[in-house]
DNA sequence: GAAAAATCAGACTAAAATGCTCCGAATTTA
DNA sequence: TAAATTCGGAGCATTTTAGTCTGATTTTTC
């Protein structure tokens, strides 16, 4: 079980970017240079948050990236899922709470108790945090 | 970031084995049915179990495996972790809380924030939840 | 003692996901 | 027009996953 460098890298250049440009748009280029990731792999990145409506782009010369929303209402776990796809471990841990749902065996569905809760620690854990918070963070180190 | 069949298969199957051994050997041939789980397969992960301590095992006819402990103390983190390894999403969390360890920008380092949390979340989760609730849980049904 | 039922160990493989790169647009500014 | 940038898609190498296959070993039963 493992996030993957989209997620991990991608959230660098988000926390990035927010620092880093004031209104400004701040090109791949320089990110990727501060964080050290590739520009082409980063590109696509940027592609991923683009979609998702979480920045947007100015092309051509003195081009870049700029935060679409303010940093306060942007959660953590905005920023993972538009880059990750959702944030669930395990399919099929019912979003309805009943056992209504057929399983094969008693096993199976106790084991979506587990799931469910996995889950859901993770979703709440990364909405409960704001980039805001982590830009006020990285400028107070 | 998915968690495996391993994992998924294997929780399973260990509930099963709680639920149908009363501590006589049950062969991994039953499990197998009663889950739909290759046999193959199954036998890979009660391999990982039982070098984890979890279960012990008896060859021969009639043989099969058992729970090693109580199913009270065994924790769904216990069994995971036996099956997946272990279970940090992002690696490089820093296991020590402070900033002290080198990171080649505030960005890196403030990201460490949000991976620890989410290390502990999914941790603090499984390892509150026992086998044993399970078992019971699955008997109610 | 032979046959059957089981675990055990390890090599092997197909398919999928991951982590990128590369190229050639299109757009904007200077 | 040239340079700097984003944009879009194809492509590919590596790793991981998921699972099979084979054969050995152990134990019980007849």
């Amino acid at each position: 079980m493992k996030l993957s460098t989209k997620g991990r890298y991608g959230l660098r250049a988000f926390i990035d970017l927010a620092v880093s440009g004031e209104g400004q748009p701040v090109s791949i280029i320089s990110i990727a240079q501060r964080q050290e990731i590739s520009v082409s792999y980063l590109e696509k990145l940027m592609a991923k948050l683009k979609k998702a409506g979480l920045v947007e782009s100015v092309r051509g010369v003195n081009g870049g990236y700029t935060i679409a929303r303010p940093v306060e209402e942007i959660s953590v776990g905005d920023v993972l899922r538009a880059l990750e796809g959702d944030l669930v471990p395990v399919e099929c841990a019912g979003i309805d709470e009943s056992h209504a749902t057929h399983c094969s065996s008693s096993s199976q569905c106790v084991s979506k108790i587990v799931w469910k809760r996995i889950n859901d620690c993770i979703n709440d854990t990364v909405d409960s945090i704001y980039i805001g918070e982590l830009v006020q963070e990285s400028r107070g180190l």
